[in-house]
DNA sequence: AGCCAGGTAATCC
DNA sequence: GGATTACATGGC
């Protein structure tokens, strides 16, 4: 039975969004492609979102005015100055709001296919709040096979091994750490989780962030690097490297995003991923995991696989996942 | 029943 | 090396 962690309120950060270009705030913090994990909620207006600092649970509630973020801090523990700075950074940095799209745009403005997507969507930068283990077990929960199983593969994960928490209204669930499910066997995973064969490769995840830090891996060919760990292939990694790394050059390719692709930028149901990869890098030299960021959630703009909640909907939410109990 | 899912590693020639 | 094939599992 997991017990409900109650944060309270620590901290209020203001962060500035630089740059020039447009700011999209509502499609930046919740992408209408991201499937249901329970980490975070969404309203018209304000977001909910939970952050592992270590062994600190961390819960944060997102709004915007003009173009600063405000991002309200909820904790648990020993809130110490140290945490207030690693927060700020960490958050600027998991949606981009320093970062300067002028080149991606003028690059798409020349591409057809980009027009709509554009218009819709401009100012839209990548989201991860998630760190380079908690996005690599997400991409690892996405490996051949349908999003309905990978969010009960998510669920399960959570609930029985990840933090429940309450903080500003709302119900959240929280990463584990490595180190958390270190001494987590395989066949666990297997059978309680119901992760088939992916249950072998968590073990060898969480070993490798256990033992490695983001600054290792500085300077690295991550897509490269990445690799060495058992059970990451080429989509895997290059969701690590596009995603926690944010390296705008870099994107998965999967079986559901390259038939996005092939349709926008070949007139084609399909393509090989070569061939698309060619003409992404073609197109959007430097930039073609932007480019993608933008094609793919305006594909599914009209139709959010999560679809934001209305406000008075939040308690049914909390309620459905308490109910969702180890 | 059989095929397919937001892939990867092992094994084959 | 590049081309198969097995791997878990649930939904249609």
């Amino acid at each position: 039975m997991t017990t409900i962690r109650h944060l309270d309120h620590a901290d209020t950060l203001h962060l500035p969004v630089l740059g020039d270009g447009p700011f999209n705030f509502r499609h930046t913090v919740w992408k209408p492609s991201h499937y249901d994990t329970g980490l975070e909620a969404h309203t018209t207006d304000r977001s909910w979102r939970t952050i592992r600092i270590g062994d600190l649970a961390v819960g944060v509630r997102l709004t915007c005015e003009d173009r600063t973020v405000i991002a309200d801090i909820y904790t648990d523990g020993d809130y110490k100055p140290a945490h207030r700075d690693e927060l700020r950074t960490r958050l600027t940095t998991s949606y981009g709001l320093t970062e300067d799209l002028t080149a991606f745009t003028a690059l798409a403005e020349r591409v057809p296919a980009m027009r709509e997507p554009l218009a819709a969507l401009g100012g839209i930068r990548q989201s991860c709040p998630e760190d380079h283990f908690e996005i690599s077990v997400v991409a690892l929960l996405l490996q051949n096979t349908t999003v309905s199983r990978t969010t009960a593969m998510t669920r399960n994960l959570l609930a029985h091994h990840g933090l429940l928490v309450h903080f500003a209204g709302v119900t959240l669930r929280a990463w584990f750490t490595p180190a958390e499910i270190a001494h987590v066997t395989a066949e666990c995973f297997k059978e309680q989780d119901r992760l088939g064969y992916r249950a072998k490769s968590l073990p060898y995840f969480a070993a490798f962030f256990r033992d490695h830090t983001a600054e290792d891996l500085l300077g690295a060919n991550l897509v490269e690097r990445f690799q060495e760990i058992k059970g990451v292939g080429p989509y895997t990694a290059a969701v690590m490297a596009s995603h926690a790394s944010r390296d705008p050059s870099v994107f998965g390719i999967d079986v559901w995003n390259r038939k996005i692709f092939a349709r926008s930028l070949l007139g084609a149901p399909d393509a090989d991923a070569e061939v698309i990869t060619q003409r992404m890098n073609e197109l959007f030299p430097g930039h073609a995991g932007t480019a993608a960021l933008y094609l793919v959630e305006h594909d599914y703009l009209a139709r959010p696989v999560a679809p934001l909640l209305h406000p008075a909907g939040i308690s049914s939410w909390n309620q459905a996942l308490e109910a969702t109990t180890a």
